[in-house]
DNA sequence: GTTATTTAATTTAGGTGTCAAAATAAAAAT
DNA sequence: ATTTTTATTTTGACACCTAAATTAAATAAC
């Protein structure tokens, strides 16, 4: 029930593979442009075909987008050793549009600047403070994270259609502005006002959960699902759905809290003030309070989190009973919340992210296993679990679609008005 | 934070206010049609305006929709004293077609025949046996359901143009078939393939709490939400979840199970044969089973279990310590469950359903004051709850709508092949 | 009590988008 | 060279919708 995301090959596209239902009808060129991009390169049959049109309108719409410079036709050698006249692949201008993505969060932040095609053309990482900022100082290295990127790809800020940023915390992502996050040490900060004072670009905001789950949407093995969760496991735990093709924020907007449901009435104490919540017994910070205990006085347990985290895992690993049975322990809890998505929501697969995920990659099985023994199977079709411990570019990739799908639709329309 | 469902207005019109985002585009005239039977009444003006179209479109869509007897004008005396032109208001015509709503259970079915506008024309109900029963069986008391409501509003099965049927279990809505339930005696039993047998009418086939849920997207207080979750308390704990306007089902389209989300690792054991199972704490055999130990061995507590759980609540309101703790605890485990349902899912509203809701009633307001405490709201709107005791005939009207909603479209779309 | 004003509904001409079918194009098979 | 096969383009028709003009039915104003 394992299964390991595989790196995909060049020209595989990107984006979702099925088409969300939206209201009224998108407009046919836009769905071929998407439908060329997913698939990284389709000829006008394969398009008529796809999207049960006909051949004529394949025509009609293609023609439209490759005299706008948003669509090519590839004068590769087709491998296909068919009769008839041979398909021509069009394929999506890279350079017809840029967006940039970045996820912040402590340590270090990190941006991407994505073609049209959806291509990486250059990435920067940038060191992040491990305390709670200013906005006016968030705001600064967003700045200077653009500004980097920029440069390093030579291009200009007019070049950049939108920005997508992510972050851990609870953002409303219709107004753009962060409720709460654990990286500004203030609350209901209009991060998108502040943004929109220095700079043009539309920005797109959203909790990095949700950028990750994009990014397995757009780029990951989810691309052919209408239903999956992705579960992250770092300093916190998060959860991001997509529910009918589509990312599901909730009535409100403000995204969902898997670390916050309540595994254990009464139970442990969590970082929110509440008892019980699952993060209180999965994140680093309610191990590390265990490990104290366990390691015993001798240890140095007064490091950074990561540092204690990473011995206690070694010590696990090494054989060490107490160690041993709270990364076990840990996983139970974990295993426990993810049979309650599974129970709550059904989805075709859960996928498990985040850094943690590396190296807890040890007892990995062993809760996808307590999570099957958990789930009520009476009659259903079991829920596949994958794991899946990319680094933070993914994240930033993940900002980067979002940024990408929210501007497609205004750029192909553009078409019409010029 | 708790509301109460008020009982609609006659010729409030029934159906959800918000159009589900769907495949490609819906035929206008079935936009306009479904318009007028969600308001009950509406001038050719009110529909160009909310749904955003023509004049001369709102005059081609109902002038066709008049045409073929979908739609009527009313010369009812127009209250409204404005100026100009009055409006002329258009409905349903009833007669223009029928369905039938059947929900399954034990003690007892109920059937209803509800007309083209959502009205309940005859209601039948039938004792069911408290035993698990054969396909044919079940088969049997359906056709006799049928039967009975046909008789007994004087129609005849051509006039029929869907069923829907809702009941415990877990139901394979694609395919109709029943996976699991409480009431068969057999396991992946292919309902629709046997009802197809006897009846020529389509059948719509779904777990019972789904049908609550289409109830309140019909004719309650949800009739506006486009996310909200509905909770219902029975023999078991159910869940329906409406995202986006529709229905949702899970990937695997099975329906979701609440009442089997954990709630204690090794907690209490649940009917399913897992342990902490929230319905191990919640469902009325949960409370029974603590019943003798609370009640003593003189009390009854051989009977019926909803005697012995009437016994047990009548005692807890006279104040009886153990009695009453038993009911405190499933309150608050039942809090618990709540709270992850609006952690995970950010509903708008969730509705508290279900018999059991009835006269748990007086300890409600603590269940959900109990559900607040545990939510985090850092930041966030709370979730509003709403407890609505309806009975069962609604459960029957939730079927019907779901018939009535799968079969719309088809039979608008009759217009275009006579 | 006629005329102006206001709002509702219908008619009409035109635009957009899509399709089916015919025509054209480019290859392999005969 | 000709036929067959498949891909793409062209063409004419049609379904659907809109905007604007027109007609209809009421109230308000003089």
């Amino acid at each position: 029930m394992i299964g390991k995301v595989n790196e995909l090959e060049p020209h595989a596209g990107c984006g979702p593979l099925l088409q969300a239902f939206t209201d009224g009808s998108i407009p046919l060129r836009q769905q071929v442009f998407e439908y060329v991009r997913a698939y990284g390169r389709a000829a006008r049959a394969d398009i008529s075909n796809a999207l049960g049109i006909s051949a004529g309108s394949a025509t009609t719409a293609t023609a439209e987008l490759i005299a706008r410079g948003y669509l090519r036709e590839i004068d590769a050698i087709t491998k296909e050793t068919g009769r008839g006249r041979p398909k021509v692949a069009l394929e999506v201008v890279p350079q017809a549009a840029y967006v940039i993505g970045i996820k912040l969060a402590f340590k270090r932040h990190r941006a991407v600047l994505v073609d049209f095609a959806g291509n990486v053309v250059a990435d920067v990482s940038r060191p992040s403070s491990d305390v709670r900022r200013s906005l006016a100082q968030l705001l600064d290295e967003i700045s200077d994270l653009i500004h980097c990127v920029l440069a390093k790809s030579d291009r200009d800020p007019k070049d950049i259609r939108a920005v997508g940023i992510g972050l851990p915390g609870i953002i409303d992502y219709q107004t753009g502005s962060v409720a709460w996050s654990p990286l500004l040490n203030s609350e209901n900060a209009d991060l998108s006002v502040g943004f929109a004072l220095g700079h043009k670009m539309p920005l797109f905001l959203d909790n990095d959960a949700n950028m990750v789950t994009l990014a397995e949407l757009w780029f990951g093995e989810a691309r052919g699902l209408s239903d999956f969760a992705v579960v992250t496991v770092e300093s916190g735990v998060g959860m991001g759905l997509v529910l009918r093709n589509q990312l599901y924020r909730g009535a409100h907007g403000m995204g969902l809290e898997l670390g916050h449901t309540k595994v254990q009435l009464d139970g442990a104490l969590c970082q929110c003030g509440q008892r019980g919540c699952l993060e209180a017994y999965v994140a680093d910070y309610a191990l590390v309070r265990e490990a104290a205990t366990a390691l015993g006085q001798g240890a140095d347990t007064e490091g950074r989190p990561e540092d204690i985290l990473a011995t206690l895992f070694e010590q696990a690993k090494l054989g060490h009973q107490a160690a041993e049975t709270i990364f076990r322990r840990a996983g139970r809890y974990l295993a426990l919340g993810l049979s309650n998505v599974v129970q709550l929501f059904d989805p075709a697969l859960i996928i498990l992210s985040g850094e943690r995920m590396q190296y807890d990659y040890l007892y990995a099985e062993e809760v996808v296993a307590a999570m099957e023994e958990l789930t009520l199977s009476a009659g259903r079709k079991p829920c596949r679990v994958a794991i899946n411990a990319w680094d933070d570019l993914v994240w930033a990739r993940g900002a980067a679609a979002m940024a990408l799908s929210n501007v497609t639709a205004s750029i192909i329309d553009e078409v019409r008005v010029t």
